[in-house]
DNA sequence: GCGGAATGATACATTTATGTCTCATACGAG
DNA sequence: CTCGTATGAGACATAAATGTATCATTCCGC
């Protein structure tokens, strides 16, 4: 074993993220949860998570950032060779049903985090585009208001992953009833 | 003016009902909203919504109560003459729609309280059952599974209050959407 | 093994919401 | 008009969460 020094993240990953993924597993469950559940969640002292966020805001802003980046970063791969509107909502629903609880976090967290709160809107804002291009593609019919699809795609994503969460359906079952049920439902 | 002793509800309605709709409709809003923030937007101290309601719990589940007598008595009217599955998912769509923000109340709260926790799962059941029938008269397709069904009539249902709430949608324009999203989306 | 940094446990002060209580007042029935 | 009741305002005690500080211990690099 002489070549010791692999490029692998740290090894013990920090305990920051360990408090990130129990604040994002906690909140989404309940937003109203304390630090403590927090804290114990991410098998931590209470002391410890003020030591790498100073408030609770401080940390719902970074743990929102944290669901941003990887929601970003999965459907930023899973679009990289989509060429029409529909093979990008087929496999942004795909990528990100699987992050449902993230993307849960951001939904039922109100963010005051003025930086969070723009890439939010950015991200409503591309999901407008893309109801536009889907209509454009004669996807979408021309009649039903553009603010209903967008709305849509949100709710079938949430309901999805929803019911993978609950063992009900299979990821890839939920992410083609989902795309269904927007192409059928909302179609000419 | 002789026989003064109508069956009038309470000519000034009481209180209670006063703090009972500011709860709700404060709660829906923010789930985590101080007794204070109820009261205020009640028009009351908070003492005296005290003495009406012991408890936070005692509120919540008398507003639960509530909103769910208002919903069974407006889809009783709403069913009265349905005919078809079909029928049914129409005229219920059109009947909750305006109640949207009772029917959030009650998804944004995790009820304790067990007769509205049994309630609640009786309505589960109900719209099971409907969209068994949906399927059975053939306007559902068969391989949709029966919670993508439920779950999709109840986001349905909240997503046309949400475009109606947010003064982007008609009531009726909203329902149609929701209806039509739901045929054409869950059509064989 | 040593020493510094990070952690866990604990105590503490502060804040906020809750629930109870009292008292003065306003309101309505008689 | 008067009495009883309900209300509003405020004081109060309690509980819980938050944020800070301290100290002993553990862990890691050296």
């Amino acid at each position: 074993m002489y070549h010791s020094a692999m490029p692998e993240p740290p090894l013990r990953p920090p305990m920051r993220q360990a408090i990130l993924d129990a604040a994002i597993d906690t909140f989404a469950r309940n937003p109203g949860a304390s630090l403590s559940e927090v804290a114990t969640r991410a098998g931590v002292g209470r002391a410890s998570l003020h030591r790498h966020f100073a408030s609770r805001a401080d940390l719902i802003a970074a743990a929102s950032g944290q669901c941003m980046d990887e929601i970003d970063a999965a459907t930023a791969a899973a679009l990289k060779d989509a060429r029409t509107a529909r093979d990008r909502l087929s496999r942004m629903l795909e990528a990100v049903v699987p992050l449902g609880d993230r993307y849960h976090f951001l939904v039922s967290e109100i963010v005051d985090d003025e930086s969070v709160h723009k890439r939010y809107e950015d991200e409503l804002d591309w999901l407008g585009h893309l109801a536009d291009d889907l209509k454009a593609e004669g996807v979408i019919a021309a009649d039903v208001p553009r603010s209903w699809v967008v709305a849509n795609i949100d709710a079938q994503t949430w309901l999805a992953w929803s019911e993978v969460a609950a063992g009900r359906l299979a990821p890839a079952h939920a992410a083609d009833l989902a795309l269904r049920t927007l192409l059928e439902g909302l179609g000419p």
